[in-house]
DNA sequence: AACGTGGCATGCAACGTTGCAAGAGATAGG
DNA sequence: CCTATCTCTTGCAACGTTGCATGCCACGTT
């Protein structure tokens, strides 16, 4: 147990008040009095009391990031890059894990709120936008990804439909036309997917292309496994592909995977694409073209607008949504 | 805000000490009591306050994880866990970064403990076990890794001896004789490393060869920029390698992305292998030969420890040094 | 009728902190 | 010499919860 204010305050020989003053670094304080309690706190190595603080000013200085599994690579790297700008700012991150469980989201949006984190940061996978808006007045709330929620929640958000767009040019422009996509997620409120689909959809249109049902590879989650299963249905269905564009780099490993199952040279015989950037995309055999969205921007953006929220001495104002910018990270994997 | 037991007790017509009880679920309450406090609560939607509770019985709740690098496959996976794990015990996990970076290890250590958590779990990298040890009486602590600190801390370990060992002996079975380790780091107080390099000396040492110190390739830090870095540096020195073993699955990782840079093929040139066993590694090309400790009873152990030393009617006992299994995962990447 | 017993409910205090408003002392001005 | 002013310090109260001790009532026993 660390010193508190009390003790403090009676080895040095003046009131609580005046210790607190001396921590907090305001008010009048003599300089002589000041040094005194400094010694007095140094000596017993003196560390405020969290539960208090936050009893008293209401602010526990932690906040929630809720997503739907740490392990991911994305998600690990986000948890990190957010983590860090916590740190920055004097906050704590709390992480909890989803797995994509609509219950779980739906708990953890109800049950963390108001509770110990000041702020959440959730990027919700299962959950309608409906749901999220029924939020019964906890802490401030700040969405990751799509949302079909547009001014009506805080949200942080690329561009999908330009940046599955610039992707599918990209694969057009190498000279393919039989590009497959894996990723399209039909069974949930799931945004993302849809709009990324949809950039696709455009892209091949605008080339004079019709977009066949069969080159469209829904999956039920995003792991490797699920993108290795996917490419292999694809080659066993006969479907003729010379381009995969995978929603997640994490689908992109796992059809790397099978096409070096199958013996297929990538990316002669087809070209793989990915969407998120990870580490892992970057070391594959061979490196992964992929979407890089602006990771440091959103962690900026989400940690931002919450600060916006928990500030009190600002208006509320409006539910934002902010858009963060991408770039197309061309590598060996389609380049040939 | 949440609704107080005060409201809550006024509502029901009754003592806040009875809504407590209620809450509680503990204490004789009569049951038409119990129900209309209920109704109350439900009502109301009351939700304990956390930092209250937290101030009156001097616990949070709360459990700090503390690894180098969220970002890293190996620390995402076992954060995942422990975010699991620890929502199973009613724990939250609040986790923090060091990078690797003495200064801030040493900073968590102290200023994490005794503030906001109950507990600390961390996995030190560049601290040496005389400052872990220097604990100024903070919240219980559980070390992650070896720690040169036997019965002076609690912490999990895997036998890397042992496992480096059985991995040598492994590349050794299949008749390769000229194995480098890509790993080392002499200029940290890294037992880990230390251990691992020991286990590869005493499995050469037993085949009757003696290790060669330019098969011995240090690194900075456990990247997979470091591992290909490393093993480019092999290749170019001319030092004939046909396998190399490298002390995580990351640096392999780098490793095999360099390998297929120079054209070598893995495992009919060289055999790579790994250790932590990451996903990342079973969906690489080829998949990863790999050491896998088990991770889920690291996560277990280490929350089990914790949980003992946070029980109040419990002795605190002596530390703890738990050892947890591993197993050899042998793939393409050695098998051939 | 007095007493003990057990079931249930309650009041008080305290955890450590900070906002508020007022107190104490010193100095300057009338 | 008294008061106004300023600087510095302090006591009180409250944040919401729970441990402790006690109060109250009804019932059964002597």
């Amino acid at each position: 147990m660390s010193a508190t204010l009390r003790e403090v305050a009676e080895r040095a020989g003046v009131s609580v008040r005046t210790v607190s003053n001396v921590v907090s670094g305001f008010a009048l304080v003599a300089p002589e009095t000041r040094a005194r309690v400094q010694q007095a706190l140094d000596e017993l190595s003196y560390r405020p009391n969290a539960a208090a603080r936050h009893l008293r000013g209401g602010r526990s200085g932690l906040v929630a990031l809720v997503v739907p599994e740490l392990s991911t690579p994305y998600f690990g790297e986000l948890a990190g890059r957010f983590a860090d700008e916590a740190d920055a700012r004097s906050l704590m991150l709390l992480v909890q894990q989803t797995g994509g469980d609509p219950d779980r989201e739906r708990e953890l949006l109800d049950g963390v709120r108001g509770q110990v984190v000041d702020g959440l940061i959730m990027s919700p996978w299962a959950l309608s936008p409906a749901e999220l808006r029924r939020r019964p007045g906890g802490a401030p709330l700040v969405l990751l990804g799509e949302q079909d929620a547009d001014g009506l929640l805080d949200h942080v958000v690329a561009d999908n439909v330009a940046a599955a767009r610039d992707m599918t040019r990209h694969l057009l422009g190498l000279g393919r036309t039989r590009i497959a996509v894996i990723g399209p997620q039909p069974h949930l409120h799931n945004a993302t997917a849809a709009r990324r689909l949809a950039g696709y959809r455009q892209a091949l249109s605008e080339a004079g292309l019709t977009p066949d049902p069969a080159r469209e590879v829904p999956v039920r989650r995003l792991h490797r496994a699920d993108g290795a299963a996917a490419m292999r249905g694809l080659l066993d269905a006969g479907t003729p592909v010379d381009a995969v564009f995978c929603f997640s780099d994490q689908l992109a490993l796992g059809a790397l995977h099978a096409a070096a199952e199958r013996g297929l040279r990538v990316p002669a015989d087809v070209a793989v694409a990915g969407f998120d950037d990870v580490e892992d995309g970057r070391y594959a055999n061979p490196p992964l073209t992929t979407i890089a969205p602006d990771k440091a921007a959103i962690v900026t953006a989400a940690l931002d607008c919450l600060a916006a929220r928990l500030d009190r001495t600002t208006e509320p104002g409006e539910p934002r949504t902010i858009v963060v910018g991408h770039r197309l990270e061309v590598r060996a994997s389609t380049r040939g």
